[in-house]
DNA sequence: ACTTTATATGCGCATATACTCATATACTTG
DNA sequence: CAAGTATATGAGTATATGCGCATATAAAGT
């Protein structure tokens, strides 16, 4: 049982070293805002350009752009310019997978918590 | 193409709440932390007392307390006392496929900014 | 009861980062 | 070229949080 579990990556052999760590710590930071959430969320529909993006969320547009470079630097979303705008959708496949991992984690926590104030 | 992706809950047709955006984003802040990083990684092996992990890690006595204390907060750790030592594991099955994900959109990442170097 | 051992916590400091405001840059149009 | 529009960015501020130090709490042994 202490064995533990079979795995790819952060649960072979050989620990990770401290960079890696790291990169993996920042990609994790990059979804800790609910602002980048939302972001996320509404990009889910498909592509969308600063300014729609800046009327979904109801945030602010220098805001909005910060998070978007985050969320683009970070391999994320991808930026494509046409003319004056500049549209942003999702690139990486794994964010939707990553998204409902944890919202099924969350459900899952609080109904354990409800079952031990049940008790 | 533009209609987007099929999804059980970041795409679904109602938007999250905003206080779910903030449980999300909380749950995604406790992994963008290194050195939490490091024990979620050592406690993949199975469970560990804290000064285990302390040695495991080379962290200090106080810090790793903390980071265990918010790592079992989440629900992602569970913890066990016995006698005059506290034995933290891997609560959340979640949380390996998670580090998975990250671990590959990570590398997927890297070698993207190899190719785009190449040429 | 006193001491030792294992873990948790209050406090202060340093740093990171999200936000706002103002302004710069890039592109389009008249 | 001037004006207008969309996006990006520099500066300043406020908040959050990781870390170290010292100390508190809890349990076990003498």
């Amino acid at each position: 049982m202490s064995s533990g579990y079979s795995n790819y990556c952060m649960a072979k052999k050989a620990p990770l070293t401290d960079a890696t760590l790291e990169l993996v710590a920042r990609r994790f930071a990059v979804l800790a805002e609910p602002m980048r959430l939302r972001l996320v969320q509404a990009l889910f529909e498909g592509e969308r350009s600063v300014n729609e993006l800046v009327a979904i969320t109801g945030g602010t547009q220098a805001n909005i752009s910060r998070h978007l470079q985050t969320l683009a630097h970070s391999g994320m979303l991808s930026r494509r310019k046409a003319g004056l705008q500049v549209f942003y959708s999702v690139s990486d496949p794994t964010l939707i997978k990553l998204c409902e991992l944890v919202c099924g984690s969350i459900e899952n926590h609080a109904q354990r918590q409800v079952k031990a104030f049940g008790r």
